[in-house]
This record gives C-alpha cells, sequence and structure tokens, in this order.
DNA sequence: AAAATAGATTAGACCAGGCTAAACTATTGT
DNA sequence: ACAATAGTTTAGCCTGGTCTAATCTATTTT
C-alpha cells in the first residue's frame, strides 16, 4: 500500500512526462509545493519499490507499474471530477481540490461502480480523457487553438489548464466543451485572436487563453 | 485542521459514549486497532487543542466542540453510506470500510450537496440518524428486539451492529430495514425467539441477533 | 579551461504518530 | 490491611516525511 504522498509524487512526475518536459526534481517539487531535497527522498523510495527509474541529476521516469499506478489515479480524479459536477452540480472550476482528496479512497469496486453509475464517460468535465480499467486512455486528434488559421471552424475538445482564473473566464464568455468557433482573424502583433462562436457575437482571446484551448474538427 | 488519526479518536470517543459505556483509554484502543499507550498520547493532545477533557485512569468526555466535530464526522459517513448502497449498489454490508474512508475528505459544500443530492435523508441503510448540518439527531422511540414479549408486532428500525457477519445473516433472512414482525415465543433457555415476518413463515433468532435489532412499533 | 551558476543530493535535525517495556493507580479478593 | 490484578500512564525508541544548510555535479560564460 502507498501513501498519499507517495502517489502524489508519481502522478507528478507522470503529468509532468506528459506534457513534454523531463520530470525534474525543481519540477517535481514545485507542482507539490514542498523542497527538491524532500522530492529526492521519495523518488529513492520509489524507485527501490519500482514505480520509476531515477537517474541522479537528469530526473526521473516512471517504469509500466509506475505508469499504470498514475493512470488509475487519473482514472480516479476524472471519475470523481465528473461525479461532482454532473451529479452534485459543483461548477467545473470548483472541483480540482475536493477530487484531488477523492483520489485516493481505496477500493476498484467503487471506482468500477462509480464509473457504471456516471455510464462510463470517455471525457470529464474538462475535456479530459478518463482512462478504461486497464490503463488505456481514449486519444482524439486535437490541436491547439492557438495554431489554427483564419477561417477554420473548431470546436472546444479540453482545457489543458486547470486554474480556476480560466476557466471562470471561458466560462463568463460561454465558452464549454463542444462550443463551435469560426477563427476569424489572427493578430501577428501579440497573437491574439478574433473568434465567434456559433450562435453569439465575435469577440478576442488572448493567446495566454487559445494556447490552452484544445479543438477538434467540428 | 485535524489529522485523520485525531478524527478518528474523537469518532472512537462518540461512539463509546453513544452505547452508555465511558470511553476507557483500553475500549478506544481496541475500537482503533491499536495500543493503549498511543491512545493516552492522543487524547492529550485532544484534550489540549480543547477537543475532550480527559481525566487519567477515569477516562475521556467529549467537550461541546467535540460532541459537533464527532457529529459531523456520523453526518458524512451516513451520507456517504447512503449514497454507495443506495446509488452506486453496494450491499449494506460491503460499505462501512469505503465510507470510512470517504468521510475524511474536507469540504463542507460536498457533504451539502451530497445531502441534497440524496433527498436529504434522516436515516441511513442500517437505519441509524443522519446528523443535520447543525449535529441535530433525529431520534426515533425504539427499543431492543429482545426486550419485546410474545404477540408484540414491531417494524425493524436499525441495526445497531455492522459487522459483515451480522449484515449477511440478517440478509438471507430476508430481515431488512422496514420489515413488519410478529413475535411469537421466547424461549427462556438460551433467549432466542420464534418471530414471523409479515410475508413468510416463522422462524428462529438468537438472542445474540435480536439485541442488535432496533424495532418500533409499527 | 577556469570560474560562475543552476540545480541535485546528502547530512542532520525535527515532528507526528506509532510502538514496547516499565512504572504507576485504582480496584478487588482474602 | 495488604497482595494481586486490571488498566493507565510515562519514558524511550523507531519510522516516515518534511525541512535547512552544506556539498556536489553539470552546464554555461568568459
Amino acid at each position: 500500500m502507498l501513501t498519499r504522498s507517495e502517489e502524489d509524487h508519481i502522478k507528478a512526475v507522470y503529468a509532468l512526462l506528459q506534457e513534454g518536459e523531463s520530470a525534474f526534481t525543481k519540477d517535481i517539487a514545485e507542482c507539490l509545493r514542498t523542497k527538491a531535497s524532500s522530492v529526492t527522498d521519495m523518488l529513492k523510495r520509489l524507485a527501490e519499490k519500482g514505480y520509476l527509474k531515477h537517474e541522479p541529476y537528469y530526473g526521473a521516469k516512471l517504469t509500466a507499474k509506475g505508469r499504470s499506478l498514475a493512470l488509475q489515479l487519473v482514472r480516479k480524479h476524472r471519475l470523481w471530477e465528473t461525479f461532482l459536477v454532473e451529479r452534485l452540480g459543483f461548477g467545473w472550476d470548483e472541483v480540482h481540490d475536493v477530487a484531488e482528496q477523492m483520489e485516493h479512497v481505496a477500493s476498484d469496486k467503487l471506482i468500477d461502480k462509480l464509473d457504471a453509475y456516471l455510464g462510463r464517460p470517455h471525457f470529464d468535465p474538462h475535456g479530459d480523457p478518463i482512462p478504461d480499467r486497464n490503463g488505456k486512455l481514449r486519444q482524439r486528434k486535437t490541436k491547439r487553438l492557438d495554431s489554427c488559421k483564419p477561417g477554420e471552424t473548431v470546436r472546444i475538445a479540453a482545457v489543458s489548464e486547470t486554474t480556476d482564473g480560466l476557466l471562470r473566464l471561458l466560462d463568463s464568455k460561454g465558452l464549454r466543451i463542444g462550443t463551435t468557433l469560426a477563427v476569424q482573424e489572427v493578430h501577428a502583433f501579440d497573437g491574439s485572436m478574433d473568434v465567434k462562436p456559433k450562435s453569439g457575437s465575435a469577440f478576442s482571446l488572448s493567446k495566454d487563453v487559445s494556447h490552452h484551448l484544445q479543438v477538434e474538427n467540428p
């Protein structure tokens, strides 16, 4: 049985590797609001238990065992987020911290029943894919909104940054998962972009926002 | 913020006092599967924080603050049990351990929304009362089945012992919360009791079983 | 190539929370 | 009344997980 802190470290390594960055000690520390020295200790312990490979001074890589555990945690986190938003009526910007606690409840049967209860969803309220029981992720071919050209019409598939501020901003502009947008113009000066939702009038999005919106062809 | 272990100790003291027994160190230790010495340490810490009064050699009593906290924990536990049974389809004998973990998730908003989602129930799947937001318990006038006389007809209101074994036994005999029974005969020899459910034929219950069934007038 | 620097690791301390063993209190039996 | 006993507390130790300070390694600058 792993402790909560051990699970958190594995999740952090997984999350950092996901984004293409390598999982360096200081990044993990920042991610978990702890100190680099504590992370080093933990990486050694987790390496001994076989969840990851720790190359001193060159960061950490998950083993198959570690990756599988991380995917189970992601699965639990996203299922609970889905429950909180769809069943209990939380806003999508409020659920992260609570789901963070719930994902550490240990019971395979619980997660399987929750999954069934929610209708075995493939995506969470932020549009992120939910791994299945075996850790398989359903992939979609998405791109970032800031890589789109004027004239394209796309649907919002996911938000890749779940800070409260961004989620509330999107909410206030009426941008949800599934919203369809036409890209009208991209300004070279600051990378900002004029978009027009299917229903409603056009407005502008800064690059900071469009960078974090994953879109797909409608 | 209290740790999980601190919360568990407060809950144990509350539970022991509920049953009329006084909360002695060894009982708490047994209840939490820990050692008396560890309990003494914890009682001192909790007394300093104002959750209970610790009279050395004479056990512990909760303060108002401690009782209020215990009631919040009981509320969370019973609401999660209700969710697990009514929404996820768990059997009533399977939910205790999982609810034990979920009750430590900290979010008042979560509990309030869960309560609303479940229709603000007053009793959990074992028939135990669920304290409201302010810690008020709805009381019923119940008695133990083993105190009933032949000829009485009563309804099962609660099961006061939630071991898997007892719950499965009741399940197999078709005894649920709400089942109505007629007491036919009580045998002085061993305290066993012949009962007849409204629908179905009579059978015998040992005193060990009837002792843990809370019943009310139908 | 040597110096400077960013980052990682080690060493050593601390705290919470658990344990065992020994010492202490209260109660019970004779 | 005093010895035995049941139960509680104290003292001291251990582990997991955190920290700071000091040291070490790799990289970048000059």
